[in-house]
DNA sequence: AGCTGCCCTGAGAGCGCTCTCCCCCTGTTG
DNA sequence: CAACAGGGGGAGAGCGCTCTCAGGGCAGCT
């Protein structure tokens, strides 16, 4: 029966053919269709009655037009990558490659959907595509962005504040931007990693840290440190790593050569927690029963990694879901300050400590 | 000082505003803006100059209006899954997990960056998910739909071709559907793993297909079973996984069972083939030099496998622009008949075999 | 010179929706 | 009973854009 309606009006049906057919005004049914403000009881039945009768669905871009809102948000994934097509294909894959990302798209569309909104997806891996992020919002067409950085200098959080444009980060920006952010307590998570080494009564131990210009990874090494101290073990050997499997592995090579008497391991993330267990086996230390090591992630590179990773996992649905609130409340309330979000890791016990 | 005059319209600047700096009228600057047809030169020089001076941008809502276009695509991960919230998000993780669709979001993307477009994000694993991709484009808030199912009975691509909605799918469904769809020749990948382990002087070839109610995992083994009879092997023992590691672990071991003097292995995808890897290697047997291991996808898996995995890898990116090369065709022209444009894969050569 | 026809430009009518008036009707109070 | 308040509903003015239509100017033709 709808499609009959829907057929007749050769096109989809509009506020008026619904009026139309319930007996009543265009600012009614708006009225009813919009939120209820004051409408009969009875008239409202009719119209939603009306509503299902002809298919009714409101034009986007007529409400947009008047309410000055696209009801969309940018999810936008940006970096500072090189210009070249291969670069960006490269940026796209690494990027979705991680399913740090898809946990991100994952946790955002969750919040979102229940809304009715949903996230366009942008790369902001190159100057122009910057410019056309900020021209977008600009123009109207998203409401707001939602930014996930994969490096820590990322100028486009900047860009976004001085356009005075709605945005929330994931993770905070290594140097300040007057952004809301959501972030984990990167500290807490070094603090879970030491107290579960300590538990099982290591007391050599080392730590392989993300590269210190990056937040995260000076935050994961000073709780790492701090709870050791706290511990008993003021002195705890550091080999910074690049996030990499492979810069993993070197610094793991670095510290055994160093401390070959070390026990347990803390790497500030899976990939090079990966790379030292490699290290590790190939020297002979068996994991964990000489070395004991935990990650930081929960990626699945914890899972394949032999043995499987003990790790700090971050809540990244969460998070996400937090951020995309963060957003809407920002886009709604333009005038609230800034804020922050943050999260609380967990300690994920598998086989490597 | 396009700033200023941003700043002194007090909102963005409209045609009107850009009309007036001209000195024209605003059906000349829509001309020049979008399609230039028949304008004066030294107007249409005028025109852009107020343009920049404005810091005009075209507002989207009002143009789709009446264009009637949203001049968006929905990208849409389309799926059998549960109703449950975390059934919603291990969908999400699995579907994002896979570095697959990172690879389909960067063809997508590149594909659309040029044309102004920018693709929405949207899961459809449910019937309510599902029912809601068709609403939001049926309402006009995106021209089209690029659907990439992740089951081979996937709901949604009737749904769709029965709205006489546009839309483009990645891969043949698996029961035909008045929709194009852009795939690969898994045929000919096939051919190619059986040529590459025939070339190799293997002579007891095994397989270990993909799921048999797949498109997909049918043509893979035909073209697999066809060259390798051309090649002399008439007779290839077969065991069928579902695509993952487990379950080519354990059709690996089925096979070694039944014909312990197998000497090469062509596994439909990466995961089933890391899974026979393992149990080749803890049954002893050295790969490749006793038995020749041949995947599929060139996924992460074929890398981070011992011995990194010869595979046959598609060349998503180029699909998934094709796929929207077709999807805006079919937008432009929505007479143009169905088709569907089939890629070649690649043999890419590492050490399994 | 007068006419035809073409090229270019402007005027103006909406696209479908929201939202501000404004009016009417009912219920309440002096 | 008159005056008023207030809730419920309708009329209508746009939001910024595109596009049709008509008109003005000019070249080429008879």
């Amino acid at each position: 029966m709808s499609q009959d309606a829907q057929v007749s009006s050769s096109s989809a049906p509009t506020l008026e053919d619904v009026a139309r057919v319930a007996g009543v005004s265009r600012a009614t049914v708006s009225r009813v269709v919009n939120g209820v403000r004051n409408v009969d009881p009875a008239i409202q039945e009719a119209v939603r009655a009306a509503v299902t009768a002809t298919g009714y669905r409101p034009n986007r871009a007529a409400r947009s037009l008047v309410t000055r809102r696209a009801e969309t948000i940018a999810l936008v994934v940006s970096g500072a990558g090189g210009d070249s097509p291969e670069e960006q294909d490269a940026f796209a894959a690494r990027a979705f490659g991680d399913p740090f990302f898809g946990r991100v798209v994952s946790g955002v569309i969750g919040y979102l959907r229940p809304h009715g909104m949903h996230p366009v997806l942008m790369f902001a891996e190159t100057a122009a595509a910057r410019a056309e992020v900020v021209a977008y919002l600009r123009q109207g067409s998203a409401d707001g962005a939602l930014v996930v950085s994969t490096h820590a200098e990322d100028p486009l959080p900047p860009m976004l504040a001085e356009a005075g444009l709605a945005a929330v980060l994931f993770a905070r920006p290594a140097r300040p931007v007057p952004l809301s952010y959501v972030d984990l307590d990167h500290r807490d998570g070094g603090r879970l990693a030491a107290e579960r080494l300590l538990g099982l009564g290591r007391r050599r131990p080392a730590t392989i840290a993300g590269p210190l210009d990056v937040p995260a990874g000076q935050e994961r090494l000073a709780g790492f440190r701090d709870a050791m101290a706290r511990g008993g073990q003021p002195y705890v050997p550091v080999a910074e790593g690049g996030f990499t499997a492979r810069s993993g592995a070197e610094a793991m090579a670095r510290l055994l050569a160093d401390h070959p008497d070390l026990d347990a391991v803390f790497a500030a993330n899976d990939l090079m927690a990966e790379g030292a267990c490699r290290v590790l086996l190939e020297q002979g230390r068996r994991v964990p029963e000489d070395v004991a090591v935990v990650g930081f992630d929960d990626s699945p590179a914890a899972t394949a990694c032999r043995p499987p990773l003990t790790t700090v996992r971050q809540p990244v649905e969460d998070m996400a879901a937090e951020m995309a609130r963060l957003l809407r409340q920002r886009i709604e309330a333009p005038g609230t300050p800034v804020t922050s979000a943050v999260f609380d890791p967990e300690l994920v016990v598998r086989e490597s400590a």
